[in-house]
DNA sequence: TCGCTCCAGATTGGATACAATCCGTCCATG
DNA sequence: CATGGACGGATTGTATCCAATCTGGAGCGA
Protein backbone atom coordinates (compact mmCIF):
# COMPACT_ATOMS: atom_id res chain seq x y z
CA UNK A 1 0.00 0.00 0.00
CA UNK A 2 1.66 3.14 -0.89
CA UNK A 3 0.45 5.72 1.42
CA UNK A 4 4.39 6.31 1.67
CA UNK A 5 5.12 9.50 -0.63
CA UNK A 6 8.16 9.20 -2.71
CA UNK A 7 11.03 11.88 -1.87
CA UNK A 8 10.58 13.31 -5.29
CA UNK A 9 7.01 14.17 -5.10
CA UNK A 10 7.20 15.71 -1.16
CA UNK A 11 9.51 17.89 -3.23
CA UNK A 12 7.98 18.53 -6.01
CA UNK A 13 4.86 19.95 -3.94
CA UNK A 14 6.83 21.90 -1.54
CA UNK A 15 8.74 23.92 -4.56
CA UNK A 16 5.20 24.54 -5.59
CA UNK A 17 4.27 26.08 -2.15
CA UNK A 18 7.28 27.63 -2.14
CA UNK A 19 6.92 29.39 -5.61
CA UNK A 20 3.64 29.92 -4.65
CA UNK A 21 4.32 32.15 -1.41
CA UNK A 22 7.54 34.11 -3.00
CA UNK A 23 9.77 31.98 -1.25
CA UNK A 24 11.34 31.62 -4.50
CA UNK A 25 11.12 34.22 -6.37
CA UNK A 26 11.03 35.00 -10.24
CA UNK A 27 14.39 34.98 -11.82
CA UNK A 28 15.84 33.26 -8.40
CA UNK A 29 17.98 30.33 -9.52
CA UNK A 30 17.72 27.31 -7.73
CA UNK A 31 20.86 26.03 -5.94
CA UNK A 32 20.41 22.35 -5.93
CA UNK A 33 22.75 21.58 -3.22
CA UNK A 34 20.95 24.01 -0.67
CA UNK A 35 17.41 23.17 -1.82
CA UNK A 36 18.44 19.23 -1.50
CA UNK A 37 19.48 20.27 2.11
CA UNK A 38 16.57 22.59 3.18
CA UNK A 39 14.08 19.89 2.33
CA UNK A 40 16.15 16.78 3.58
CA UNK A 41 16.51 14.98 0.69
CA UNK A 42 19.65 14.54 -1.67
CA UNK A 43 20.09 16.10 -4.77
CA UNK A 44 18.96 13.20 -7.18
CA UNK A 45 14.90 13.34 -6.15
CA UNK A 46 14.90 16.97 -6.11
CA UNK A 47 16.64 17.39 -9.63
CA UNK A 48 13.23 15.15 -11.00
CA UNK A 49 11.12 17.58 -9.46
CA UNK A 50 12.85 20.16 -10.88
CA UNK A 51 12.49 18.56 -14.64
CA UNK A 52 8.61 18.30 -14.02
CA UNK A 53 8.12 22.18 -12.99
CA UNK A 54 10.22 22.74 -15.82
CA UNK A 55 8.28 21.06 -18.43
CA UNK A 56 5.26 22.34 -16.66
CA UNK A 57 7.18 25.63 -17.99
CA UNK A 58 6.99 26.96 -14.21
CA UNK A 59 11.06 27.00 -14.21
CA UNK A 60 13.58 27.08 -17.15
CA UNK A 61 16.79 25.22 -17.56
CA UNK A 62 20.27 26.20 -18.68
CA UNK A 63 22.40 23.05 -18.92
CA UNK A 64 25.31 23.19 -16.60
CA UNK A 65 23.96 26.54 -15.54
CA UNK A 66 21.08 25.50 -13.60
CA UNK A 67 17.12 25.76 -12.78
CA UNK A 68 15.55 29.63 -12.61
CA UNK A 69 11.87 30.27 -11.90
CA UNK A 70 10.57 32.06 -14.87
CA UNK A 71 10.45 34.93 -15.07
CA UNK A 72 7.02 35.91 -16.94
CA UNK A 73 6.77 39.13 -19.16
CA UNK A 74 3.74 41.25 -19.88
CA UNK A 75 3.20 39.53 -22.87
CA UNK A 76 3.92 36.05 -21.23
CA UNK A 77 1.31 36.98 -19.16
CA UNK A 78 -1.56 38.08 -21.76
CA UNK A 79 -0.71 35.07 -23.71
CA UNK A 80 -1.48 32.73 -20.60
CA UNK A 81 -4.69 33.83 -19.68
CA UNK A 82 -5.59 34.46 -23.70
CA UNK A 83 -5.27 30.57 -24.34
CA UNK A 84 -7.15 29.89 -20.68
CA UNK A 85 -9.67 32.42 -22.11
CA UNK A 86 -10.06 30.05 -25.02
CA UNK A 87 -9.67 26.54 -23.17
CA UNK A 88 -11.49 27.83 -20.22
CA UNK A 89 -14.71 29.16 -22.14
CA UNK A 90 -14.71 25.20 -23.91
CA UNK A 91 -14.33 23.26 -20.94
CA UNK A 92 -17.22 25.02 -19.32
CA UNK A 93 -19.60 24.57 -21.98
CA UNK A 94 -18.94 21.13 -21.81
CA UNK A 95 -19.26 20.97 -18.56
CA UNK A 96 -22.53 22.38 -17.47
CA UNK A 97 -24.62 19.86 -19.45
CA UNK A 98 -22.94 17.07 -17.65
CA UNK A 99 -23.76 17.96 -14.00
CA UNK A 100 -26.24 16.90 -11.84
CA UNK A 101 -27.31 19.17 -9.17
CA UNK A 102 -25.24 16.86 -6.83
CA UNK A 103 -21.96 18.34 -8.75
CA UNK A 104 -23.60 21.83 -8.58
CA UNK A 105 -24.10 21.58 -4.60
CA UNK A 106 -20.33 20.14 -4.43
CA UNK A 107 -19.19 23.13 -6.32
CA UNK A 108 -21.32 25.30 -4.05
CA UNK A 109 -19.72 23.89 -0.87
CA UNK A 110 -15.83 24.64 -2.51
CA UNK A 111 -16.78 28.16 -2.96
CA UNK A 112 -17.80 27.93 0.65
CA UNK A 113 -14.47 26.74 1.52
CA UNK A 114 -12.83 29.37 0.18
CA UNK A 115 -14.57 32.05 1.78
CA UNK A 116 -13.47 29.80 5.01
CA UNK A 117 -10.04 29.97 4.30
CA UNK A 118 -9.90 33.77 3.03
CA UNK A 119 -11.32 34.79 6.78
CA UNK A 120 -8.63 32.85 8.30
CA UNK A 121 -5.92 34.05 5.98
CA UNK A 122 -4.65 31.57 5.01
CA UNK A 123 -3.16 32.09 1.89
CA UNK A 124 -2.37 28.76 0.44
CA UNK A 125 -5.45 27.11 1.75
CA UNK A 126 -7.45 29.59 -0.35
CA UNK A 127 -5.87 29.25 -3.76
CA UNK A 128 -5.97 25.94 -2.95
CA UNK A 129 -9.63 25.91 -2.29
CA UNK A 130 -9.99 28.02 -5.24
CA UNK A 131 -8.37 26.32 -7.75
CA UNK A 132 -10.80 23.33 -6.59
CA UNK A 133 -13.27 25.29 -7.07
CA UNK A 134 -12.51 26.13 -10.68
CA UNK A 135 -11.28 22.66 -11.85
CA UNK A 136 -14.76 21.16 -10.35
CA UNK A 137 -16.14 23.10 -13.04
CA UNK A 138 -13.32 22.51 -16.07
CA UNK A 139 -12.79 18.55 -14.89
CA UNK A 140 -16.46 17.74 -15.27
CA UNK A 141 -16.03 18.40 -19.35
CA UNK A 142 -15.07 14.41 -18.83
CA UNK A 143 -11.86 16.03 -20.97
CA UNK A 144 -8.49 14.79 -18.82
CA UNK A 145 -6.25 15.68 -21.38
CA UNK A 146 -7.98 19.53 -21.44
CA UNK A 147 -7.71 20.12 -17.69
CA UNK A 148 -4.15 19.11 -17.87
CA UNK A 149 -3.39 21.69 -19.66
CA UNK A 150 -5.46 24.20 -17.68
CA UNK A 151 -3.93 23.10 -14.59
CA UNK A 152 -0.15 23.71 -16.31
CA UNK A 153 -1.44 27.20 -17.24
CA UNK A 154 -2.60 28.03 -14.09
CA UNK A 155 0.36 26.66 -12.74
CA UNK A 156 2.47 28.72 -14.97
CA UNK A 157 1.41 32.06 -13.28
CA UNK A 158 1.64 30.77 -9.66
CA UNK A 159 5.02 32.46 -9.16
CA UNK A 160 2.74 35.83 -9.11
CA UNK A 161 -0.46 34.66 -7.83
CA UNK A 162 1.04 35.19 -4.58
CA UNK A 163 0.20 38.62 -4.07
CA UNK A 164 -3.37 38.72 -5.32
CA UNK A 165 -4.92 37.57 -2.11
CA UNK A 166 -3.34 39.79 0.03
CA UNK A 167 -5.63 42.77 -1.11
CA UNK A 168 -8.78 42.63 1.47
CA UNK A 169 -10.55 44.44 -1.79
CA UNK A 170 -9.75 41.41 -3.97
CA UNK A 171 -10.56 39.11 -1.22
CA UNK A 172 -14.17 40.55 -1.43
CA UNK A 173 -14.62 40.19 -5.08
CA UNK A 174 -13.91 36.41 -5.88
CA UNK A 175 -16.09 35.92 -3.40
CA UNK A 176 -18.91 37.90 -4.78
CA UNK A 177 -18.06 36.50 -8.39
CA UNK A 178 -18.29 33.22 -7.06
CA UNK A 179 -21.96 33.08 -5.83
CA UNK A 180 -22.43 34.76 -9.15
CA UNK A 181 -21.08 31.88 -10.91
CA UNK A 182 -23.10 28.93 -8.61
CA UNK A 183 -26.33 31.11 -9.43
CA UNK A 184 -25.40 30.66 -12.84
CA UNK A 185 -24.53 26.83 -12.39
CA UNK A 186 -27.87 26.26 -10.68
CA UNK A 187 -30.24 28.03 -13.55
CA UNK A 188 -27.71 25.96 -15.93
CA UNK A 189 -27.11 29.42 -17.89
CA UNK A 190 -24.43 28.05 -19.94
CA UNK A 191 -23.53 31.52 -21.73
CA UNK A 192 -24.02 33.69 -18.61
CA UNK A 193 -21.89 31.53 -17.02
CA UNK A 194 -18.86 31.79 -19.40
CA UNK A 195 -19.16 35.75 -19.62
CA UNK A 196 -19.19 35.72 -15.58
CA UNK A 197 -16.32 33.73 -15.55
CA UNK A 198 -14.55 35.35 -18.30
CA UNK A 199 -15.00 38.59 -16.40
CA UNK A 200 -13.92 36.87 -13.06
CA UNK A 201 -10.65 35.97 -14.93
CA UNK A 202 -10.11 39.63 -16.83
CA UNK A 203 -10.25 40.77 -13.28
CA UNK A 204 -7.42 39.05 -11.98
CA UNK A 205 -5.25 38.90 -15.06
CA UNK A 206 -5.57 42.85 -15.02
CA UNK A 207 -4.05 42.74 -11.10
CA UNK A 208 -1.34 40.16 -11.88
CA UNK A 209 -0.34 42.83 -14.98
CA UNK A 210 -0.07 45.73 -12.27
CA UNK A 211 2.13 43.63 -10.16
CA UNK A 212 4.18 42.57 -12.84
CA UNK A 213 5.64 45.81 -13.91
CA UNK A 214 7.38 47.74 -11.00
CA UNK A 215 9.29 44.80 -9.60
CA UNK A 216 12.99 45.53 -9.27
CA UNK A 217 13.36 42.24 -7.85
CA UNK A 218 17.12 40.87 -6.47
CA UNK A 219 18.07 37.69 -8.01
CA UNK A 220 19.41 35.15 -5.95
CA UNK A 221 22.24 35.13 -7.71
CA UNK A 222 22.84 35.76 -11.23
CA UNK A 223 20.06 36.47 -14.34
CA UNK A 224 20.32 34.06 -17.00
CA UNK A 225 21.54 35.17 -20.37
CA UNK A 226 19.64 34.88 -23.30
CA UNK A 227 20.42 31.15 -25.05
CA UNK A 228 24.00 31.35 -25.45
CA UNK B 1 30.25 27.24 -25.99
CA UNK B 2 27.95 24.23 -25.44
CA UNK B 3 28.10 22.50 -28.49
CA UNK B 4 28.18 19.07 -26.29
CA UNK B 5 24.76 18.03 -25.60
CA UNK B 6 24.14 16.33 -22.14
CA UNK B 7 23.49 13.34 -21.50
CA UNK B 8 20.22 13.26 -20.56
CA UNK B 9 18.98 15.37 -23.79
CA UNK B 10 20.95 13.11 -25.95
CA UNK B 11 18.65 9.95 -24.60
CA UNK B 12 15.53 12.39 -24.40
CA UNK B 13 15.95 12.75 -28.25
CA UNK B 14 16.54 8.75 -28.14
CA UNK B 15 13.42 7.92 -26.42
CA UNK B 16 11.19 10.51 -28.90
CA UNK B 17 12.77 8.35 -31.94
CA UNK B 18 11.97 4.91 -30.23
CA UNK B 19 8.50 6.20 -29.26
CA UNK B 20 8.14 7.25 -32.53
CA UNK B 21 9.38 4.61 -34.50
CA UNK B 22 7.72 2.06 -32.40
CA UNK B 23 10.82 0.27 -30.64
CA UNK B 24 8.90 0.91 -26.88
CA UNK B 25 5.38 0.36 -28.06
CA UNK B 26 2.04 1.76 -25.99
CA UNK B 27 1.75 -0.26 -22.71
CA UNK B 28 5.62 -1.42 -22.77
CA UNK B 29 6.87 -0.95 -19.49
CA UNK B 30 10.48 1.16 -19.47
CA UNK B 31 12.91 -0.78 -17.46
CA UNK B 32 15.39 1.41 -16.52
CA UNK B 33 18.66 -0.68 -16.47
CA UNK B 34 18.07 -1.87 -19.76
CA UNK B 35 17.55 1.44 -21.28
CA UNK B 36 20.38 2.80 -19.34
CA UNK B 37 22.70 0.01 -20.60
CA UNK B 38 20.96 0.37 -24.58
CA UNK B 39 21.45 4.37 -24.67
CA UNK B 40 25.43 3.87 -22.89
CA UNK B 41 24.47 6.10 -20.05
CA UNK B 42 23.47 5.96 -16.16
CA UNK B 43 20.18 5.46 -14.63
CA UNK B 44 20.32 8.99 -13.17
CA UNK B 45 20.33 10.80 -16.93
CA UNK B 46 17.80 8.55 -18.13
CA UNK B 47 15.31 8.72 -15.19
CA UNK B 48 15.34 12.92 -15.77
CA UNK B 49 14.68 12.25 -19.56
CA UNK B 50 11.68 9.77 -18.35
CA UNK B 51 10.45 12.68 -16.13
CA UNK B 52 10.25 15.14 -18.79
CA UNK B 53 8.12 12.35 -21.27
CA UNK B 54 5.96 11.65 -18.35
CA UNK B 55 4.99 15.67 -17.44
CA UNK B 56 4.51 15.56 -21.54
CA UNK B 57 1.77 13.19 -21.22
CA UNK B 58 4.30 10.43 -23.13
CA UNK B 59 4.78 8.17 -20.66
CA UNK B 60 2.82 7.48 -17.33
CA UNK B 61 4.52 6.75 -14.10
CA UNK B 62 3.48 4.75 -11.10
CA UNK B 63 5.40 5.11 -8.54
CA UNK B 64 7.85 1.80 -7.29
CA UNK B 65 6.62 0.15 -10.62
CA UNK B 66 8.08 2.48 -13.10
CA UNK B 67 7.17 4.43 -16.57
CA UNK B 68 4.74 2.92 -19.31
CA UNK B 69 4.39 3.97 -22.67
CA UNK B 70 0.76 5.55 -22.63
CA UNK B 71 -1.77 3.78 -24.39
CA UNK B 72 -4.77 5.96 -25.66
CA UNK B 73 -7.98 5.10 -25.87
CA UNK B 74 -10.31 6.40 -28.88
CA UNK B 75 -11.39 8.83 -26.35
CA UNK B 76 -8.30 10.15 -25.34
CA UNK B 77 -7.66 9.99 -29.18
CA UNK B 78 -10.19 12.14 -29.89
CA UNK B 79 -9.77 14.72 -27.71
CA UNK B 80 -6.26 15.26 -28.61
CA UNK B 81 -7.60 16.05 -32.02
CA UNK B 82 -9.98 18.13 -30.75
CA UNK B 83 -7.91 20.35 -28.50
CA UNK B 84 -5.89 20.51 -31.18
CA UNK B 85 -8.25 22.12 -33.83
CA UNK B 86 -9.48 24.30 -31.33
CA UNK B 87 -5.60 25.61 -30.75
CA UNK B 88 -4.52 25.46 -34.06
CA UNK B 89 -7.20 26.96 -35.52
CA UNK B 90 -6.92 30.00 -33.45
CA UNK B 91 -2.69 29.54 -33.84
CA UNK B 92 -3.13 29.87 -37.80
CA UNK B 93 -5.48 33.12 -37.72
CA UNK B 94 -3.07 34.74 -35.52
CA UNK B 95 -0.33 33.58 -37.69
CA UNK B 96 -1.14 34.37 -41.39
CA UNK B 97 -1.73 38.12 -41.23
CA UNK B 98 2.10 38.31 -39.78
CA UNK B 99 3.67 36.20 -42.47
CA UNK B 100 5.55 37.61 -45.33
CA UNK B 101 6.02 36.79 -48.57
CA UNK B 102 9.62 35.35 -47.45
CA UNK B 103 7.85 33.22 -44.69
CA UNK B 104 5.46 31.68 -46.95
CA UNK B 105 8.48 30.86 -49.07
CA UNK B 106 10.13 29.12 -46.31
CA UNK B 107 7.52 27.16 -45.68
CA UNK B 108 6.70 26.49 -49.02
CA UNK B 109 10.51 24.92 -48.67
CA UNK B 110 9.46 22.54 -45.84
CA UNK B 111 7.06 21.34 -47.78
CA UNK B 112 9.35 20.09 -50.25
CA UNK B 113 11.55 18.55 -47.86
CA UNK B 114 8.62 16.13 -46.66
CA UNK B 115 8.05 15.20 -50.13
CA UNK B 116 12.13 14.79 -50.49
CA UNK B 117 11.64 12.32 -47.11
CA UNK B 118 8.97 10.82 -48.34
CA UNK B 119 10.71 9.90 -51.72
CA UNK B 120 13.59 8.38 -49.61
CA UNK B 121 11.31 6.11 -47.41
CA UNK B 122 13.12 8.17 -44.32
CA UNK B 123 9.73 7.66 -42.38
CA UNK B 124 11.67 9.61 -39.12
CA UNK B 125 12.93 12.49 -41.11
CA UNK B 126 9.55 12.33 -42.76
CA UNK B 127 7.59 12.82 -39.67
CA UNK B 128 10.60 15.53 -38.03
CA UNK B 129 9.79 17.59 -41.78
CA UNK B 130 6.11 17.45 -41.26
CA UNK B 131 6.43 18.79 -38.15
CA UNK B 132 8.52 21.75 -38.76
CA UNK B 133 6.23 22.66 -41.55
CA UNK B 134 3.34 22.62 -39.48
CA UNK B 135 4.86 24.84 -36.38
CA UNK B 136 6.55 27.18 -39.12
CA UNK B 137 3.13 28.16 -39.23
CA UNK B 138 1.78 27.35 -35.53
CA UNK B 139 4.73 29.42 -34.42
CA UNK B 140 4.19 32.45 -36.82
CA UNK B 141 1.43 33.30 -34.36
CA UNK B 142 4.20 35.06 -32.09
CA UNK B 143 2.40 32.73 -29.15
CA UNK B 144 5.39 31.16 -27.69
CA UNK B 145 2.79 28.80 -25.14
CA UNK B 146 0.55 28.33 -27.37
CA UNK B 147 3.48 26.70 -29.37
CA UNK B 148 4.35 24.44 -26.61
CA UNK B 149 0.91 23.38 -25.78
CA UNK B 150 0.53 22.44 -29.56
CA UNK B 151 3.84 20.73 -29.37
CA UNK B 152 2.74 18.33 -26.62
CA UNK B 153 -0.62 17.30 -28.31
CA UNK B 154 1.84 16.21 -31.00
CA UNK B 155 3.54 14.26 -29.33
CA UNK B 156 1.14 12.76 -26.88
CA UNK B 157 -0.07 10.34 -29.97
CA UNK B 158 3.79 10.30 -31.30
CA UNK B 159 3.11 6.52 -30.44
CA UNK B 160 0.60 5.47 -32.70
CA UNK B 161 1.97 7.93 -35.73
CA UNK B 162 4.44 5.38 -36.59
CA UNK B 163 2.52 3.57 -38.87
CA UNK B 164 0.88 6.47 -40.72
CA UNK B 165 3.42 7.16 -43.61
CA UNK B 166 4.14 3.65 -43.63
CA UNK B 167 1.06 3.76 -46.48
CA UNK B 168 1.73 4.84 -50.07
CA UNK B 169 -1.54 6.37 -50.24
CA UNK B 170 -1.59 8.62 -47.37
CA UNK B 171 2.11 9.86 -48.47
CA UNK B 172 0.64 11.02 -51.35
CA UNK B 173 -2.72 12.65 -50.13
CA UNK B 174 -0.32 14.24 -47.22
CA UNK B 175 1.68 16.07 -50.39
CA UNK B 176 -1.56 17.03 -52.17
CA UNK B 177 -3.06 18.59 -48.70
CA UNK B 178 0.01 20.57 -48.10
CA UNK B 179 0.35 22.00 -51.84
CA UNK B 180 -3.17 23.38 -51.49
CA UNK B 181 -2.13 24.97 -47.62
CA UNK B 182 0.84 26.39 -49.44
CA UNK B 183 -2.11 28.08 -52.15
CA UNK B 184 -3.63 29.43 -49.47
CA UNK B 185 -1.35 31.04 -47.59
CA UNK B 186 0.27 32.84 -50.32
CA UNK B 187 -3.25 33.80 -51.32
CA UNK B 188 -3.54 35.17 -47.50
CA UNK B 189 -6.72 33.30 -47.65
CA UNK B 190 -7.10 32.65 -44.00
CA UNK B 191 -10.80 30.76 -43.59
CA UNK B 192 -9.61 28.62 -47.05
CA UNK B 193 -6.48 27.63 -45.29
CA UNK B 194 -7.96 26.93 -42.00
CA UNK B 195 -10.64 24.75 -43.51
CA UNK B 196 -7.94 22.79 -45.19
CA UNK B 197 -5.99 22.53 -42.16
CA UNK B 198 -9.40 21.08 -40.45
CA UNK B 199 -9.64 18.61 -43.03
CA UNK B 200 -6.30 17.61 -43.31
CA UNK B 201 -6.51 16.91 -39.56
CA UNK B 202 -9.21 14.83 -39.90
CA UNK B 203 -7.76 12.63 -42.55
CA UNK B 204 -4.86 11.79 -40.31
CA UNK B 205 -7.23 11.36 -37.14
CA UNK B 206 -9.44 8.46 -39.06
CA UNK B 207 -6.16 6.79 -40.07
CA UNK B 208 -4.78 6.69 -36.47
CA UNK B 209 -7.80 5.96 -34.84
CA UNK B 210 -8.27 2.59 -37.42
CA UNK B 211 -4.53 1.78 -36.18
CA UNK B 212 -5.84 1.86 -32.57
CA UNK B 213 -8.51 -1.09 -32.28
CA UNK B 214 -6.95 -3.91 -33.41
CA UNK B 215 -4.41 -4.14 -31.54
CA UNK B 216 -3.13 -7.25 -29.86
CA UNK B 217 0.35 -5.69 -28.67
CA UNK B 218 2.56 -7.86 -26.47
CA UNK B 219 3.84 -5.56 -23.69
CA UNK B 220 7.36 -6.02 -22.57
CA UNK B 221 6.19 -6.92 -19.23
CA UNK B 222 2.95 -6.52 -17.18
CA UNK B 223 0.34 -4.14 -18.26
CA UNK B 224 0.01 -1.36 -15.55
CA UNK B 225 -3.26 -1.79 -13.38
CA UNK B 226 -5.30 1.24 -12.00
CA UNK B 227 -4.54 3.55 -9.63
CA UNK B 228 -4.18 1.27 -6.47
C1' DT C 1 -9.17 -25.97 -8.06
C1' DC C 2 -8.98 -21.85 -5.64
C1' DG C 3 -7.16 -18.66 -2.47
C1' DC C 4 -3.74 -17.33 0.73
C1' DT C 5 0.99 -16.30 2.74
C1' DC C 6 5.64 -15.83 2.32
C1' DC C 7 10.01 -15.62 0.03
C1' DA C 8 13.50 -14.54 -3.71
C1' DG C 9 14.59 -12.03 -7.65
C1' DA C 10 13.83 -8.01 -10.22
C1' DT C 11 13.20 -3.24 -10.36
C1' DT C 12 12.88 1.25 -8.77
C1' DG C 13 14.21 5.08 -5.22
C1' DG C 14 17.76 7.65 -3.13
C1' DA C 15 22.51 8.88 -1.20
C1' DT C 16 27.16 9.57 -1.97
C1' DA C 17 31.31 10.43 -4.66
C1' DC C 18 33.52 12.24 -8.35
C1' DA C 19 33.91 14.53 -13.08
C1' DA C 20 32.68 18.39 -16.13
C1' DT C 21 31.46 22.97 -16.70
C1' DC C 22 30.75 27.66 -15.58
C1' DC C 23 31.71 32.20 -13.63
C1' DG C 24 33.90 35.72 -11.20
C1' DT C 25 38.49 37.44 -10.23
C1' DC C 26 43.10 38.52 -10.69
C1' DC C 27 46.87 39.61 -13.26
C1' DA C 28 49.59 40.40 -17.39
C1' DT C 29 49.77 42.87 -21.56
C1' DG C 30 48.81 46.26 -25.14
C1' DC D 1 42.51 52.13 -19.02
C1' DA D 2 40.77 48.41 -21.70
C1' DT D 3 41.39 43.60 -22.93
C1' DG D 4 42.23 38.93 -22.68
C1' DG D 5 43.69 34.79 -20.59
C1' DA D 6 44.27 31.66 -16.83
C1' DC D 7 43.22 30.08 -12.18
C1' DG D 8 40.00 28.47 -8.41
C1' DG D 9 35.78 28.08 -6.07
C1' DA D 10 31.04 27.11 -6.87
C1' DT D 11 27.63 24.58 -9.19
C1' DT D 12 25.83 21.24 -12.13
C1' DG D 13 26.15 16.48 -14.55
C1' DT D 14 26.81 11.57 -14.11
C1' DA D 15 28.24 7.01 -12.23
C1' DT D 16 28.09 3.78 -8.68
C1' DC D 17 26.34 1.68 -4.64
C1' DC D 18 22.90 0.38 -1.40
C1' DA D 19 18.02 0.52 0.46
C1' DA D 20 13.04 0.16 -0.31
C1' DT D 21 9.41 -1.74 -2.82
C1' DC D 22 7.05 -4.53 -6.00
C1' DT D 23 6.09 -8.84 -8.69
C1' DG D 24 5.40 -13.49 -9.47
C1' DG D 25 5.63 -18.00 -8.10
C1' DA D 26 6.18 -21.90 -4.68
C1' DG D 27 4.13 -23.96 -1.04
C1' DC D 28 0.26 -24.89 1.74
C1' DG D 29 -4.40 -25.49 3.33
C1' DA D 30 -9.43 -25.44 2.63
Amino acid sequence: MSVRLTAQDAVLARLRDDILTGVLGPGDQLVQEALAERYGVSRVPLREALKTLESEGQLVYYPHRGYFVVELSVDDLREVYQLRALLEDAALRAAVPALDDQDVQHISTLSEEIDQAAADGDVIAMTDANRRFHFAMYDAAGMPRLSRLLRQLWEATDAYRAIYYQGEANRHRVTDEHSAMVLALRARDIDRLVALHDEHRTHSVAVVEAQLNPRDHIPHRTYPRENP
